[in-house]
DNA sequence: GAGTGGTCTAGACCACGAG
DNA sequence: TCGTGGTCTAGACCACTCG
């Protein structure tokens, strides 16, 4: 028996919903405008919650939405345009960046990923820089910086407060002759206390930026930054002047 | 009935299964190796469906995981690093680069933000290039590039079949100067037609490269990279022959 | 046809923010 | 306290892949 197909489309529902939705954001809503709660708007389509809740996450994901627990869902502005080359060969913390330090602990429990990066001997220590990076208001990005006391030794650090310590390893660093850097990006999800900071749940959608810097032929510090998915988008350029219009993305 | 609250965290369960599962796989699981399914992963950890799908996308989100309808969830392998800035200041289409070109159409359609940046006149014509790119095998990336019929005349295209005049559009421009390139880098969700390409569900999280190519002062084209999300790290090197080694993210 | 992941439903309760 | 989004459940059916 043929399945009376009603030429349906194979579309999902939450598809269509998205395609809607969007399109509504685009017309009859301004930026920062909150919008009905999900219950209703899942009523007002005759969708389950959980579906019309697929469709929101998607365009939470594109950076049309944001929804905040016990606030509700608004519109979202335009992604930040955030400069991750800002000028080429130079170490973190160099003047005029963007990062403010936070805070700089000795440790030797460092990722596995970053130990490989840095080449470590298993046990050796690192000082680990915590810095938070802030755009109009919002907190962007936050980073570890690791850099191996081989590096920088701990004679150098001698902060009294978390921010002094933290500015001490990155002043050891600027004494050094700067090779050259290195960097990815690729996808993640956000880490429980890099979410608190980027006022994000765990598990937000974050873009993680490694940064190798290198002296005498090998790796001195690596750096893994996480930026904000939904709000940021990353610029790499030639042209330090133009900061680059929003593109939608999806 | 009080549910036996056996002193559990106030950490959510997908949270807490995502952890277990991950670590498991670092323990027990080979690259490739496929996991049991579903309902018995759901089954064994005593919790919904929804909620173990919850673990599992984020670990795909991740590019721990692989999932294929039909097919089952698999170990993915590291991500693939893929060189985003492999020579400065080539057109796209330079010799030796990973593309290949798929099509070439003449258009006057094209996404606002694209518009945009190239400063369109209403209506005023474009080539679209299509292209692909693939690594070891696997199709990583889909690229529309947008060139204005002002910067490559019509003339100049001239092939019978499509990579033909994709290649007729590409070589066109090789012959301008290239003053600069712009790029950004920000996430979004797959297209119908990109996803078919990249062998991945629509709306699949992908990293859109937004590329501009600066000639005489203006923008010359534009082009919109899709990369697969989860299998990709995208690399920007001043040392081009380092391909990085994988990190984690998450 | 059997088995997989993908979609969808209709509920329930929880955590958080604001008044 | 109330309303919001976040989590979770226990089902059902669909779309796809493969033997």
């Amino acid at each position: 028996m043929g399945t009376t197909q009603l030429e349906t489309a194979p579309e999902p529902k939450y598809w269509h919903l998205k395609t809607v939705l969007s399109e509504a954001l685009d017309s009859e809503f301004a930026v920062g405008e909150i919008l009905p709660n999900e219950r209703e708007l899942a009523a007002r389509f005759g969708v389950a919650r959980a579906t019309l809740r697929q469709a929101l996450e998607q365009l939470e994901l594109e950076g049309r939405l944001q929804r905040r627990r016990g606030v509700g869902t608004t519109v979202a502005p335009p992604r930040v345009g955030v400069a991750v080359d800002p000028a080429r060969h130079t170490w973190p913390g160099a003047p005029g960046d963007d990062w403010q330090p936070v805070d700089a602990v000795e440790s030797s429990e460092v990722p596995a990923a970053v130990a490989r990066l840095l080449e470590l001997t298993p046990g050796e220590r690192v000082h680990i820089v915590h810095r938070s990076r802030v755009t109009h208001g919002q907190p962007v990005a936050a980073e570890q910086l690791y850099v191996p006391v081989r590096t920088v030794p701990d004679a150098a650090v001698t902060g009294t407060d978390a921010p002094a310590r933290a500015r001490a390893v990155l002043r050891a660093l600027q004494q050094r002759e700067l090779e050259g850097q290195d960097r990815a990006v690729e996808l993640g999800s956000a880490r429980a206390d890099d979410a608190r900071e980027l006022d994000r749940l765990p598990g937000a959608p974050v873009l993680v930026v490694t940064t190798r810097y290198f002296t005498d032929g090998r790796t001195a510090a690596v750096a893994l930054s996480t930026y904000r998915a939904d709000t940021c988008r990353l610029t790499f350029g030639d042209n330090e002047s133009e900061a680059g219009v929003p593109v939608l993305a999806g």
